[in-house]
DNA sequence: CGCTTCATGTAAACGGTTACATGATTTA
DNA sequence: TAAATCATGTAACCGTTTACATGAAGCG
């Protein structure tokens, strides 16, 4: 349901085509949602239904023709309806930590790589968002705008890029744990040496210290 | 498609019930997938129709008959192949943070009582996970048991509650932000006074000095 | 006496993805 | 010459959520 909600959004703020939406979709508002545009043209025309939005065609000559939309009276106050209403918890669907969970069914040297190319995944994700911060500081600083919804970006921008941090230091961490305890990937029990079981202990709870 | 690779991880180590796989989607795993038992029954009739795990009903008295499912070979083997498989990036959907990114259109006041309240319930999913982290670390000293399958589930523990510290941090920073900047929300238009200006680059520079 | 736990399901509705369809212009 | 960009859509399918259905035992 928060789809309409990201259009609505995105159009209490500016004009635009649904092309242009995904655009956005794509770029900051994918820290937090994502669609395509084959769900976001529907939306869009059930949205224009029910007078939340209008639209004016735009003929334009070598491209398509293109619906400009605009928001109503009756969308803006929708829209604020929503914004206030309380949303429960973003519930994640991550199949890498899902394939990471269950690690031990897997040859330590595949495991280990799994988490070595998420590590890099999420470098570039972290390097696309520093580029993004880059242009819009830029841009601020070159047109000396500054409003509210320069603020409520940046603290998007910002969980974006903080959470890519987290997650390479994460792998980072793991990685070193895993390497260390290689031994219990060839286990076929539940037991080890007393002495190795301390030292796993010891390892364990270095690897936990930043967080208890 | 990875409900099913879910179950499977779960019965590749221990024999269960739909409604126990449940609750431990509802512990653990939600730190990283979720599920009603409406569409887990249905999947684990599906599973074993297809070979990949088998059921033995086992009556009870005073409660209702369970069936308790245990994974093939067949299964074991598809299970792997899809360990080794790459998974495409989690796509994030977050509605609250869809409403912090348009907080410029309701009242400051409103816009921070929401952070406010995003930041209590990620300190109490803390809690809960750290309590989850203390069980199971007095379970194994106790026991004095020791497998791969501790250190990958410690792994996801530890990203569970990263992220959560990492929430709660960004909540009191951006509300201290907010605070400092709260004269943008009566702002009719975008631009504000040189001085005023160059203040607020500098608080927005020191909101990232940690990520840049 | 009502709520939670145990235990398994079906059916309808909703949300989201993939594939298909069109077609000119621009870029590599 | 092939791919990407601009621009809008439909149809089929798949995955997920919500509502409905049953019913005994135990707890506060």
């Amino acid at each position: 349901m928060s789809l309409r909600y990201g259009l609505l959004g995105f159009l209490s703020k500016w004009e635009a085509t649904g092309y242009d939406i995904k655009k956005e979709f794509d770029d900051i508002m994918s820290i937090f949602w994502h669609s395509h545009l084959s769900q976001i043209y529907p939306e869009l025309n059930k949205l224009e239904q029910e007078g939340l939005i209008s639209s004016q065609l735009i003929p334009q000559m070598g491209k398509p023709d293109k619906k400009l939309y605009s928001m109503t009276q009756k969308g803006k106050s929708a829209f604020i309806t929503w914004l206030l209403s309380p949303q429960e918890a973003a519930k994640r669907k991550d199949s890498f930590l899902m394939q990471t969970f269950f690690m031990d069914n897997i040859p330590f040297e595949e495991a280990l790589l799994k988490i070595k190319m998420n590590k890099k995944e999420h470098e570039l994700r972290l390097e696309h968002m520093k580029s993004i911060l880059e242009e819009r500081w830029k841009d601020i600083k070159e047109r000396k705008v500054m409003n509210a919804r320069i603020i409520s970006s940046s603290a998007i921008l910002k969980q974006g890029i903080e959470q890519e941090i987290q997650s390479i230091k994460w792998c980072d961490q793991t990685i070193q744990l895993m390497e260390e305890c290689k031994d219990l990937w060839d286990l076929k029990e539940d037991h080890v040496s007393i002495e190795r079981f301390s030292v796993i202990e010891r390892l364990l709870s270095s690897y936990f210290k930043d967080v208890l």
